[in-house]
Parts: structure tokens; sequence; C-alpha cells
DNA sequence: CTGTGGTCCTGTATGC
DNA sequence: TGCATACAGGACCACA
């Protein structure tokens, strides 16, 4: 599933074909991946024929393409999306689902089995698009106020991992980097946020960034210009992972075979010693009065 | 503000 | 062989 490293992998292998090239015609093959675009998908298609378009942006988990009049293409790769840059006459995926020409004669498509994601013209949204202002800043911006983070999180009474996967609160970490976070860490998913303290929250966020980074790296050393892409089922960090996904496997730091829970409608991988639920943790009703 | 659970999607794996 | 079910989960929304 792209996070923020595939997606910051994606944005890299799109400027390379985008940035300078101009919309020579737009297909969209299924309106879905349009829908978020106000106009419908013929708006969509006109709207976006004749633009000029510059380096690709991104915040946490979404991408935007700027225009040189100050709009902007908003695009997010939901659960299956991918990006792949092939010429006009190539086979079709089986998923392609949009195809941007280029007046290079390349052709930009987005491909997507369950279109979970999407794309949209961003009126003004060259510099911030509006339908994302909610989303605060990821980990690897430079921007971010780490203090201020560590502060906001730690003013929330839910469960630690809900709190990273809020959006609103730090972008970019989904299921997987989440549960490798708190593992790294040593930390319980439901863990209540604000009984964690402030050093426990910066190590989690400090992992969170660590391990979003060495994926990073991880893909872009595996990265070929002309085929952009990102794909979870097949990914290039899944070696790496220390939790995600490994249930009944021995914990790298303890041995202890990690355990897969139910949580948030998903699924969480821990280890039962290294991340054990505290008294805060389990706390029943009427346990967190103060 | 908080937490829960449904919805959207399609493909794969598993069970009977 | 075929049909049903579970599962994958990011973002969003209704609801309590």
């Amino acid at each position: 599933m792209p996070e923020l490293p595939e997606v910051e992998t994606v944005r890299r292998g799109l400027a390379a074909v985008v940035d300078g090239r101009e919309v020579a015609a737009v297909t969209v093959l299924h309106p879905r991946p349009v829908r978020r675009h106000a106009g419908g998908p013929v708006d969509f298609a006109t709207s976006l024929t004749g633009r000029r378009l510059g380096t690709p942006r991104r915040r946490g988990k979404y991408l935007w393409l700027p225009f040189a009049d100050g709009d902007a293409l908003l695009a997010h790769l939901g659960m299956s999306g991918q990006f792949r840059v092939d010429a006009p006459g190539a086979a079709l995926q089986r998923h392609a689902r949009v195809l941007v020409d280029l007046d290079d004669g390349r052709q930009v498509r987005f491909v997507d089995q369950r279109m979970f994601g999407g794309l949209s013209v961003s009126p003004g949204g060259a510099e911030l698009p509006a339908e994302i202002a909610h989303v605060g800043r990821d980990l690897l911006d430079p921007d971010l106020d780490l203090d201020a983070l560590v502060a906001a999180v730690g003013g929330r009474r839910s469960g630690i991992k809900r709190v990273l996967l809020d959006q609103r609160v730090t972008s970019g970490i989904g299921n997987i980097y989440a549960d490798e976070a708190l593992w790294r860490a040593g930390v319980h998913f439901d863990h209540p946020a604000d009984t964690l303290g402030p050093e426990r929250i910066r190590a989690v966020l400090d992992a969170a960034r660590d391990v979003m980074t060495a994926a990073l790296e991880a893909g872009g050393t595996s990265f070929d210009a002309l085929y952009v892409h990102v794909n979870g089922e097949s990914g290039y960090f899944d070696r790496s992972l220390d939790a995600y996904g490994r249930a009944d496997a021995p914990c790298r730091r303890c041995g202890t075979p990690l355990v897969r829970e139910r949580f948030m409608n998903r699924s969480s991988f821990r280890c039962p010693v290294c991340q054990a639920a505290s008294a805060t943790t389990a706390s029943p009703v009427g346990g967190r009065s103060r």
C-alpha cells in the first residue's frame, strides 16, 4: 500500500517526466477515479488539456502537479494506484483509468485496480490545494515543527496508533509504517497518546521518520524512470519489515512470536513482550479520569 | 472531542 | 467445478 515513501518515489519519477511538459490530450477511461473533480469526467479532460505542468509536490500521501496559472492537478494513489509512462500506442494495462498525453509524445497513465485513489483539478491549488489544507505536514517536511507535533500528539486521548493514522496530525503514515514505528519504539498500539509522555512520543515519531526514510532509500535505488510505479504487492521494502505481516514469526528483538490483532477494523501486528499493554492501555470504562 | 463501524472497489486466497 | 466468504485498507462519513 502506498504510504509516504512510495508516494515520494512516484513523485520523483513523475518529476522527471512531466516537468515543463504541456498536456496534449486526456482520455478518461473510467469515471470513478475522477469522482472528486467537481465538473465531471468531460470537464476534467478539457480543463487539463493545454496546461503546462510544473514540478510535482507532495504532502503526506497526496501529490499535486502545479500549473503555471496557479491551478493544480491533485492526485491520491489510494490503495492500488500507480502512474506509468508509456508510448501512446502501447497495450493498455488491465486497470488503466486515465490517459494523459504529453507534448513530447509520451503518455502518463493512471492505473488503479481498486479505484480508491483519484485525480482532480484543484483551482488555485498550485501552492497547496484547498482540498488537502487539513492534512498536516509529514515527518520528512523540512518545515515541520517537531516540538509542536509532539505536543499535539500528547494532547490526544486516543490510542497512539489512531493518532499516527490521523492525517490531520501528521501525514503520510499508514497501517504498515505505523506498526513498524510502534515496534521500533516498543509501544503498544492502543497506548493513550496523552499518557506516553513527550520522550516516548518523540521516540515513536523518530522511529516513524527513520523507517520511512529507509524505505524511501530502498525505493529510490530500484526506481526505473520509464516505469513510474508503486506496487504494494511486490513492494521492494517488504523484506525489511519487522512487524507488519509477521504474525507468529519471532520478534527480531526478543524472539517472542508476534501477534495479529484487529484494531480500527484493520490488522495490527505487535510483539506481546516488547509492546506489552500498560496499565493505561487496557483501561476499561472510567479508567482515565483526572 | 471521542470511538465505532459502514462504504467504496477488485482480486486473491480459502472453505465447503 | 463452482459458489460463498474473508481479507487487503485510505479516506470519508454517519452515528452514538
